[in-house]
RNA sequence: GCUGGGGUGGCGGAAUGGUAGACGCACAGGGCUUAAAACCCUGAGAGGGCCCAAAAAUCCUCAUGUGAGUUCGAGUCUCACCCCCAGCACCA
């Protein structure tokens, strides 16, 4: 075999050595060592570790080496977040024990975790399936529960019909079960939450100074979901009760001409003793909610009823306006209700043109910014369409400020503006039959007219006609107006890609495409706000017609009730009433029992657990009941990371001590996927259980790295259907493990989620390079170091570091490979070289630089030898190359002392002819000289 | 649709406003070899000019999605547009 190195003996024997060292056990009271906790998100146990597996531990791994090589005492730990789904299904297919097969699981997986290298400190393990953990899940548990943060409500909730469980909106994709893909159902349950909802402000709030990408950031902010609006309340006629909605809008309330409620809206029982069609309104209610959540989402043409015999009152109008239910209007979001203003709304304007209900045009836009000395004027501007062709009738202006428009024009005194719009139609272009089909509110423009030279605000007025037929006259033009421009018969889409008027693109996109304008404006129609601007008058208007202003979020309380099996059980008992209350702390762990059957049967599965109840009855008494949910397991996994620091804790879930000093987290490093739902979780959690007085800051990470993913060689996603997986045990067989980690680290930027297809011999030519460095060190000789070599190696060194720090492995790897090339060159390899090299190597390669090191004499071990400090004084270079440039452009370069001045770079740089070319003769008119890279001479 | 992140060779990717394409893959030519593999060396963004001819060096022009702008100098900053990816999406 051409291999320089025979890895598999290599890496078995660096492992040893670390082993028996204890390389990775850190002592987490180590007062003189700085404390860095490194945390990637912990895998769950399913058996087999796959690439991504690698690319999140192995990758990370190197920082890890990096930051002890540093002297920094790191923490690097590893467990298993082992309860879930896969272990119970898997149970059930071959009838098995979820605990035993779970258990066999991590066991192989603890080996293959070794496998890679990766220098986890196994003394901290977690499983959260172990009671030795899951008794601070519930002990945690019961702390939210005290403090009201915990509670049960009955809700709708999402039901996956195949995995016979309730679901997490979280997983929930596209109204499918994020696991089976199964449509999901809605059924009302008592279930358990989780406030998250009270930490919303502060979670959005908080993530403001975190140093995070802003992408993770986003996704968390888009996940939350505030936004600032009132409720307003809507008085029904004649009655009691009243209709309160929440709207982000409430400027636009002279506007709202019918209500609408979700059909979950719980005033329709009551309202339904009063309508006259409550059959009708009764059958579309059971149609919407036999719904699923995705039939509702996919089909987006509006469906609803109104009801017939009540009323509400508009607050601002005092006008009689009817009361809608449609499933439009989300029962969870705000109150269930909103006030529909069509005229400003898009999903409003399309339920209104569907059930022909008035648009009331209460915004009036405005374009343009407001200019000195305008002229104030009236007029029209008219989109015509011929029906037959489908074509939009514009004029092509050919002067210098023009471009294509619309027909348009001023409206004479007293004139009505569908008159003035067929009279400047037949003007401009001759046609003769015209038909009005509607006109638009006011809109205002202010311009600069420069063919006038005039600023100008102009009330404009909409105008949407129909072509009857093409008969048609000369255009009546005016002298100035001839020659100047075109008739252009458009297709909607080029019309509305060539009108670039803003003023038209309004009318145009509301006649056309059939959109309503919402954006603000001056108010219309609005009583005594008429007239002034939507946004400032917004906050009174909520005053006057009474509501209050709020804040609504999009994020939802946490259900964490699951009727699944292979969970933490909920440490809840029900009191003979059915009141609910904690099983206190010495009756933790509250063991999962085991006398259960987990065949889905739509209950949950400890119901059919005698020893449970028993358990009960003999604890608490004749007539006290088990919870028989389990938790989430999201629940399991927003806490971790605490317990690494003293995992074996038997008197508190971690230790105060430690938290103060190793929290917040100073790097987690994890998958994309986890930016909404488990980042989020354990935001909020750590959030709780500050306000508890349980940990010691208010954030748990301080800064978070989102990793990308592997994809097949073809650049798909690697998937078994596909047939595109790559499996890293049989790269790892072949080239050794150092080899996959390298090709891994150096595959792509590691700080950003990018997405990296494998290359099939990316492996192979990692080997290459570490062969190449093996056969280096077998022409080590004692020569004295060079300081020109000792300054590349001082200078490699930082920036490995720097871009370790940056998790930019890729470049910080192709530092390295630049120097090995510069070594090979050399005729004689000194020893110390050697050395610092296998340093540098030793996070990427940590095995191969175990060996290289003892072959070099190294003490120790090479992860226990400090990073190589560089002497600052090697930086400074007595020699650079500066790039002369003529014009900006490069035209060659000359060799000058660092301190060199301009003038003396000026004499060299005019020695170049290709300088001398460029300059033609003429005499520089101006220099720009960096000292040390440029020098730019300006003609 | 909204929000965020991007767009650089055949490919993965590099570049504090200062030599665009580091490093690597694939590719081509050569060396070693009976031969192949392995290994080593060399080349290479595109186009052009120079030349009897061929090759190399040197030289010139064009090149970081498109178009404009700021600047002595733009992949990098500003504006507009196109495209890709991700998150959210009937959230009032």
């Amino acid at each position: 075999m051409a291999q320089a190195y025979d890895h598999s003996t290599i890496e078995k024997k660096a492992q040893e050595k670390w082993a028996a060292l204890n390389l990775s056990l850190t002592d987490v009271g180590d007062e003189n060592k700085e404390p860095y906790y490194l945390l990637c998100e912990f895998p769950y146990p399913s058996g087999d570790l796959h690439t991504g597996h690698w690319y999140a531990f192995a990758v990370t791994d190197i920082y890890a080496r990096y930051l002890r090589m540093q002297g920094k005492n790191v923490l690097f730990p590893i467990g298993f977040d082992a309860f879930g789904l896969p272990a119970e299904n898997a149970a059930i297919r071959n009838n098995a024990d979820p605990k035993e097969w779970t258990y066999k699981n991590i066991e192989r997986m603890r080996t293959q975790l070794a496998s890679m290298g990766a220098s986890f400190d196994w003394s901290k393990e977690v499983t959260t399936a172990d009671p030795s953990y899951y008794r601070w899940t519930q002990w945690l548990f019961a702390k939210l529960f005290e403090h009201g943060l915990a509670y049960r409500k009955e809700a709708s909730v999402k039901w996956c019909p195949k995995d016979q469980t309730v679901l997490a909106n979280e997983q929930v994709i596209d109204g499918c079960c994020e696991r089976c893909g199964t449509p999901v159902e809605e059924k009302r349950l008592t279930q358990w939450f989780l406030k998250i909802t009270e930490y919303a402000e502060r979670l959005l709030a908080d993530l403001e100074p975190l140093p995070w990408r802003e992408e993770i950031k986003e996704a968390q902010r888009a996940w939350i979901g505030k936004s600032e609006g009132a409720y307003i309340e809507f008085p029904i006629s004649g009655r009691e009760e009243k209709v309160k909605v929440f709207t982000t809008r409430p400027d636009t309330i002279y506007g709202a001409t019918y209500v609408v409620l979700a059909p979950e809206h719980f005033l329709i029982s009551t309202l339904l003793g009063v309508v006259s069609n409550k059959k009708e309104v009764e059958k579309y209610i059971a149609a919407t909610t036999k719904k699923t959540e995705r039939e509702r989402s996919e089909n987006k043409e509006k469906t609803g009823i109104k009801l017939e015999g009540v009323t509400a009152i508009n607050p601002a109008t005092k006008e009689e306006i009817p009361i809608y239910i449609a499933d439009y209007v989300l029962a969870s979001y705000g109150t269930g209700a909103v006030m529909a203003v069509p005229a400003h709304d898009d999903r409003d304007f399309e339920f209104a043109k569907k059930f022909d209900l008035p648009i009331r045009e209460v915004i009036e836009p405005v374009t343009g910014k407001p200019l000195p000395d305008e002229q104030f004027r009236k007029s029209i501007v008219a989109v015509v369409e011929n029906k037959k062709t489908g074509q939009i009738l514009c004029l092509d202006w050919t002067d210098e400020y023009g471009g294509v428009l619309f027909i348009g024009g001023g409206l004479e005194e007293g004139e009505d503006p569908a008159a003035a719009a067929v009279r400047e139609i037949k003007e401009e272009t001759g046609y003769k039959n015209l038909r009005v089909l509607g006109t638009l509110g006011k809109s205002h423009h202010h311009y600069y007219a420069f063919s006038k030279k005039i600023a100008r605000n102009v009330e404009v007025i909409g105008v949407h006609l129909e072509l009857v037929d093409d008969e048609r006259n000369e255009p009546a033009l005016e002298e100035n107006e001839k020659n100047r421009f075109s008739v252009l018969w458009l297709t909607k889409d080029e019309a509305e890609r060539k009108v670039k008027d803003e003023n038209h693109a309004l009318v145009f996109r509301r006649f056309i495409r059939n959109k309503p304008y919402t954006g603000n404006g001056i108010l219309a129609n609005s009583g005594t706000f008429s007239g002034r601007e939507s946004e400032e008058a917004m906050a009174d208007i909520v005053q006057a017609v009474g509501g209050e202003q709020a804040l609504q979020y999009r994020l939802r309380d946490w259900l964490v009730s699951r009727q699944r099996y292979w969970g933490c059980p909920i440490p809840i008992v029900y009191d003979p009433e059915g009141k609910p209350h904690v099983v206190p702390a010495e009756h933790l762990p509250w063991l999962l029992p085991t006398d259960v059957n987990f065949k889905p049967t739509g209950k949950a599965p400890l119901a059919s657990s005698k020893e449970l109840r028993e358990r009960v009855t003999k604890i608490f008494g004749e007539g006290w009941t088990p919870e028989y949910d389990t938790l989430d397991t999201f629940v399991d996994s927003a806490w971790y990371f605490m317990r690494y620091l003293d995992p074996q804790d038997t008197h508190s879930f971690s230790d105060v001590a430690l938290m103060k000093k190793w929290l917040p987290i100073n790097r987690y490093s994890g998958g994309s996927e986890h930016t909404t739902m488990h980042l989020l979780y354990a935001r909020f959690f750590y959030k709780a259980l500050y306000d508890l007085a349980l940990v010691p800051t208010a954030e748990p990470f301080a800064e978070r790295f989102n990793r990308g993913i592997i994809l097949g060689p073809d650049g798909a996603k690697m998937s078994k259907s596909r047939g595109n997986v790559v499996n890293p045990d049989d790269f790892v067989a072949k080239y050794g493990a150092d080899a996959v980690r390298l090709y891994l680290a150096f595959i792509g930027p590691y700080n950003e989620a990018g997405s990296y297809p494998w290359n099939l011999e990316g492996v192979a030519s990692m080997r290459k390079f570490l062969d190449r460095v093996v056969r280096l060190f077998a022409r080590v000789d004692k020569e004295e170091m060079p300081r020109e070599l000792a300054r590349r190696l001082a200078q490699t060194g930082a920036k490995v570091g720097e871009d370790c720090k940056r998790f930019k492995f890729n470049t910080a790897l192709a530092a390295l490979m630049s120097l090995l090339n510069a070594l090979e060159k050399l005729q004689n390899v000194p020893a110390s070289a050697l050395r610092e090299f296998t340093l540098l190597l030793a996070p990427f390669a940590p095995h191969l630089s175990e060996h290289l090191w003892e072959r070099l004499g190294g003490e120790g071990s090479v992860h226990q030898t400090l990073w190589p400090s560089s002497d600052s004084s090697l930086f400074a270079k007595n020699e650079a190359e500066i790039v002369v440039q003529v014009a900006g452009r490069r035209r060659g370069s000359v060799q000058l002392r660092a301190e060199a001045s301009e003038a003396e770079a000026l004499a060299e740089a005019l020695k170049i002819s290709a300088v001398q070319n460029a300059l033609g003769g003429k005499e520089p008119s101006r220099v720009i000289y960096v000292p040390g890279r440029i020098l730019n001479l300006v003609v």
